[in-house]
DNA sequence: ACGATGCTTCGACGTTAATCGAAGCGTCGG
DNA sequence: CCGACGCTTCGATTAACGTCGAAGCATCGT
């Protein structure tokens, strides 16, 4: 009999179909209510709700109540990297839930992963900020250089109010897709809002694809292409 | 309907007591025969054969023939390093299988995780190296810095046997009990190898505990409390 | 105040899967 | 070659849980 914490109750909570629909709906970091939610998984709303409980009680979701509707959503960025780390194995063992059609090939190339970008660009964009030296190994895992802050600056991502949040500023979490690092954290969330601000890419309703346009891309393409 | 990985399955196979203290088991690294797995988690034999065969071919674990044995070890480091962040969400939420003993203590402070050093030791230890500039954020993740690569020369690690290996060097594995990151890959591996070659400390059998002497805590505190 | 909407609780049904006894198959030691 | 050991497969039992219909409770709109 080991020690240490029991992982046969999370595991038991996303070994579900329904709570795992769930849990990958909200792995994009919106927050639904119960009946879309209902509708995500594919059952009814009293076995969406009881599914709901369960994952409430477990601690993998927070709750929102807002007049009659109950808002749910990841209960925290570290719940959306496991959910990442296990997208990763599933994918690599083969466990596709759809059979590759269109919109697979999107979410590869970019998709939200809670709040922050993910997929080929987001490797990219990470890449491209340890080239320009803008991050840096730190105790926690990352932070941010001078040069990093003066880029942030130039690109219209404001630091300071990211740095006021309560998240850890910059932390970097595993993609499924590409099996490397992306960057995560209050500026990952800022940058992916500065990108949708500059009117780059767009997040597609409903889905967790984040479909660039096409100047847009030429853009981001040049940002991360360009050598310093 | 979610596009994406199956996250299902993967949670199914976690999510059943038996495997779960079977996983947990192997979190340390090791290598475990059936018979071994079987009395560590609980059931008859071949309870436990039905669990193995379905944790192989969920792709979570890896098998090595050897005689009449059978061993069974996690497949990757990858897998390890999910497994430790289910062991963080499910700390938080307060699902412990055991009650706070004498054991969970000694799992904080310092243990083995795949075949690195975790626990409160393995994040000071860290972060230790983060302080001295021996370690950088890279694309992929960490690099090793020249000024790292003359502290372990020094320390006594063989880098470049570790960067033969065709694992990654360097990799940033996040910590259950201490929710910060401690060092993973082949350089983390060849760290703990070395530390115990020294003396400083022994993995205790059947455990995930690694146990410091006292003169071995004194010098692994020296070497982590000072500044560069 | 009234009905409509969003969601939960209760109860019953059905399916799944974990479990173990017994038997079967390969491997090692003598 | 034979028994001991390690492990798997088969079959049957049992317990757990996901599922939905119906009813109940709260909240909003009018």
């Amino acid at each position: 009999m080991k020690a240490g914490p029991d992982i046969s109750i999370v595991g038991a909570l996303i070994g579900d179909p329904a709570r795992a629909n769930m849990l990958t709906a909200l792995a994009g970091g919106v927050a639904m209510t119960a009946t879309e939610l209902a509708t995500e998984a594919g059952v009814t709303q009293q076995t969406a709700s009881s599914h709901l409980a369960k994952l409430l009680d477990g601690g993998l979701l927070a709750l929102r109540k807002q007049g009659r509707h109950r808002y749910f959503q990841l209960a925290n960025e570290q719940t959306a990297a496991m959910i990442e780390g296990i997208m990763g194995l599933a994918h690599h063992a083969g466990h596709r839930r759809t059979q590759p059609g269109p919109k697979e090939p999107a979410l590869r190339e970019a998709r939200v992963c809670y709040d922050h970008l993910a997929g080929e660009r987001g490797v990219a964009l990470f890449d491209s900020l340890i080239r320009r030296n803008a991050l840096s190994a730190a105790a926690d895992g990352l932070a941010l250089t001078p040069a990093g802050e003066q880029f942030m600056c130039d690109f219209g991502v404001d630091v300071e109010a990211a740095r006021k949040s309560r998240r850890p500023l910059c932390l970097a979490c595993l993609d499924w897709s590409s099996r490397r690092n992306h960057l995560a954290g209050a500026l990952g969330a800022a940058l992916l809002q500065t990108i949708q601000d500059k009117g780059w890419a767009r997040r597609e309703k409903g889905t967790r694809i984040v479909r660039f346009s096409p100047p847009g891309a030429r853009a981001f393409d040049k940002l991360v292409g360009e050598r310093i």
